[in-house]
DNA sequence: CGTTTTTTGTGTTTTACAGCACAAAGTTAC
DNA sequence: GTAACTTTGTGCTGTAAAACACAAAAAACG
């Protein structure tokens, strides 16, 4: 059993924002729920009613396309607060959240955290850090996903995985394991194309793959790859 | 010319965040300028140092990507605040601004707009709803421009520009007159595409064109094309 | 344990769209 | 006014990647 008290002692200060009355407020109203692999956290659609913060695991934030095929638009790494653009905009959620692999999560109701952010400037100020920084790489991927051909789009997944979840001890294989249907969700192709494509990289020696481990072998082939476009 | 007392009165009131004292403080550092069509306002690299707020007048927000095709991200329309998101992310532009056509651009120092958002929560809200609402867009953003035919994305786009600058006395014509080149920008094709598609489109009776003139004639026929990519 | 379902892998066909070439119309410059 | 340049428009060709089809391997399940 999880106890809140671990949870809380784990989640990111939000810059030392809170006040020991406001921290005390939040683990008062906290709740912590494990979800497991692939299971869904929330849907397009859903009413944002809670801040969610991944406090282990991994989670895909993606959005459903035209004919069934998803985008992965974002991904959490533990510990890091998400599922709260859709409630500052005051919006229904626009994404979906999944859980790359079994993830335990904390949720805060939304309403205390706007409470709070429209008294405290400097949590109100984190978010405006981080989702200036979020608008930023939603940008920059748009550009990626629709100017770059296929083996520019995999080798930045390749590389956007490394960035967002890091290397195992070897310094080289993910620490994520996504499915080839993933990395074809994160690439915008077709899971033949990241099939074949991976191959490819396997075949020029740029990777190495174990099921659904991947190894890198040349970072920099893969960057330049994924400059090019 | 233009008085920047003028301008202030036109300014948004930031959801009245503003003490009395803190607009004064910002009118006595604020600059106005104008811009020519076609002129850039901000560059990729560039740092940024204030915060804009366009008066009147269009600008398009967009990123040059492979072999120097620009996708438009974003547009603001007066009066509205942008340029603010690299600075408040600690980046410098990822993105660049140009008008569409000749605008009126107030300028107020970052490094204020950042003190006073840091004492000031409802100042800081104001960014973090603008933000949020701006990721949310940006994410379905993606989502249409990658998965979309041609024909969906060109359709996107024209409500999109409906949707941000609005229409003429006449309910259908655009008060946006964009070249055909920038049509192309905004719905990631090459321009020949565009005027192609766009041709097709007169054709079938869904729009007329009088030059750079777009007039809507049968939208909901175009909310379908956009919504079967 | 064998059966069913899912995931992975590969070959073939089809097509949407980029890329090019070039003409006409419109705009800017001198 | 005419020359130079830009924007718009159209046809043709090539190709990147989707779509489809199916086999093999792996995982889930009763």
């Amino acid at each position: 059993m999880i106890k809140k008290e671990d949870v809380l002692a784990k989640l990111p200060d939000l810059d030392g924002a809170l006040s020991p009355e406001e921290r005390e407020l939040i683990l008062s109203k906290m709740q912590v729920r494990t979800y497991r692999k692939n299971e869904t956290i929330y849907q397009e659609g859903d009413i944002p009613s809670h801040l969610l913060c991944l406090v282990t695991g991994k989670v895909k934030i993606y959005k459903e396309g035209v004919g069934g095929r998803a985008q992965i638009v974002r991904v959490a790494d533990a510990v890091e607060y998400f599922g709260y653009r859709a409630a500052f905009a005051d919006e229904i959620y626009v994404t979906a959240a999944a859980a790359f692999e079994t993830s335990v999560i904390a949720t805060i109701p939304i309403g205390l955290v706007r409470q709070l952010a429209m008294r405290n400037s400097q949590l109100a100020w984190f978010f405006v850090r981080r989702l200036a920084w979020a608008l930023g790489k939603s940008d920059a991927r748009t550009v990626n996903l629709t100017q770059k051909h296929i083996r520019g789009r995999l080798a930045e997944s390749i590389l956007f995985l490394k960035e967002s979840y890091g290397v195992e001890d070897d310094g080289r294989t993910l620490c994520v394991c996504p499915s080839r249907e993933d990395m074809a969700n994160l690439s915008n192709m077709t899971t033949s194309n990241a099939i074949r494509t991976l191959s490819a990289f396997v075949q020029e020696g740029l990777i190495a793959l174990d099921g659904r481990k991947i190894k890198i072998l040349d970072e920099d082939a893969l960057q330049k790859i994924s400059r090019m476009g």
